[in-house]
DNA sequence: TATAATTTTTAGGCAAATCTAAATATAATT
DNA sequence: AATTATATTTAGATTTGCCTAAAAATTATA
């Protein structure tokens, strides 16, 4: 059984390392986690021995198999929790990632699933990012984001890329939520 | 904050004590939590640090006010997720003590009486224990057990006092369940 | 009421996850 | 290529919750 951090880091190395290439580097991943450079590399260790991670010193680190295949299980528990919140108990998108940090973690497959089939199968969360279904393949809206649209097209909102809660207040505030349609007017 | 492990002592502290009137022994807790004795005593003088129970060396511990608050808190979050478990995803009452285990530590009035409302407030969890309110009321269901019901006697199953998976699926073999209607023929 | 049995506490240690400060590697710059 | 700057790792401590073994207090029993 992995530990609570050992999943947080699990994640966070599953989320970083899809914006790059090489290996995730430790101070990134200290950064992700809010802790010290040195506390990562002593859990990386510690994930590698678990063979979870890919790890040579001064080298950054990869998940192998088996540690993808936990860190989307958790991100599938996240996102299928933050429907729950929204959808059920008339949560607003800014107020379920801290719960769902929670929930997450409580690990059962048959959970899982019945949670998913309760909320009828949902394919995105609140936010619009993915859900992964339970073989984990995670299928990505076709997206653009809003700073690629030249003047005059338009679009649909389906997903944001930032999640802090001051932000996705501010887009409630100017009523850009997901399903919002959107026309470029002018750039300034 | 309290950490996961001081609420399962609070927790216990307070179901211990409505069996008896005096202060709670060292060694039930321990034997409660499946622990040593030594280990509950070092929890103890913390959780007496922080003024959530009393304690005199030697003479058991009781739950201040404030202590009481959060056992109850944390009783009334695990009831009402399984009934959750029970009522919204399909879960047998034998499968969902562990889970509950976990969930009832998220913390969060709001998400506790939101979940509350979305259950449509019920009174009972699936099995039988009662659902304190928001401002800790317990009210019991006037009970007997069937041990002292006499011959022709006759009642109706509202609760039962064993929750061990095996137990509860034994009573499922046998039709005991919530809301059965039984009439002493014999007494053995 | 001594003595034995039990319960509880203390003392000293361990493992997990973290930290600070110092040492070592790698990368960037002159 | 040498030096400086940055990133990473190591060394040594700390905190939390737990343990074993021994000491102290309480309770039971002869």
């Amino acid at each position: 059984m992995n530990s609570f951090t050992e999943e947080n880091y699990l994640k966070a190395i599953f989320k970083l390392s899809r914006k790059i290439s090489e290996g995730v580097a430790t101070n990134s991943i200290a950064e992700a986690l809010n802790t010290k450079a040195s506390s990562v590399t002593d859990m990386i260790k510690k994930l590698s021995d678990k063979k979870l991670v890919n790890y040579k010193k001064y080298q950054g680190v990869s998940l192998t198999k088996e540690g993808k295949k936990i860190a989307v299980s958790i991100i599938r528990n996240h996102r299928l929790w933050e429907v729950f919140l929204v959808d059920k108990l008339n949560f607003k998108w800014d107020e379920v990632h801290d719960f769902a940090e929670d929930l997450e973690h409580i690990k059962s497959e048959k959970l899982t699933d019945q949670l998913d089939a309760f909320l009828e199968f949902p394919k995105y969360d609140p936010h619009g990012d993915p859900i992964p279904d339970r073989d984990g393949n995670i299928t990505r809206h076709q997206d653009i984001t809003l700073a690629d649209l030249k003047i005059k097209e338009q679009g649909v909102v389906v997903g944001v890329k930032e999640h802090s809660k001051s932000y996705l207040n501010y887009l409630e505030s100017i009523n850009l939520v997901l399903g919002t349609k959107i026309i470029v007017t002018e750039i300034i």
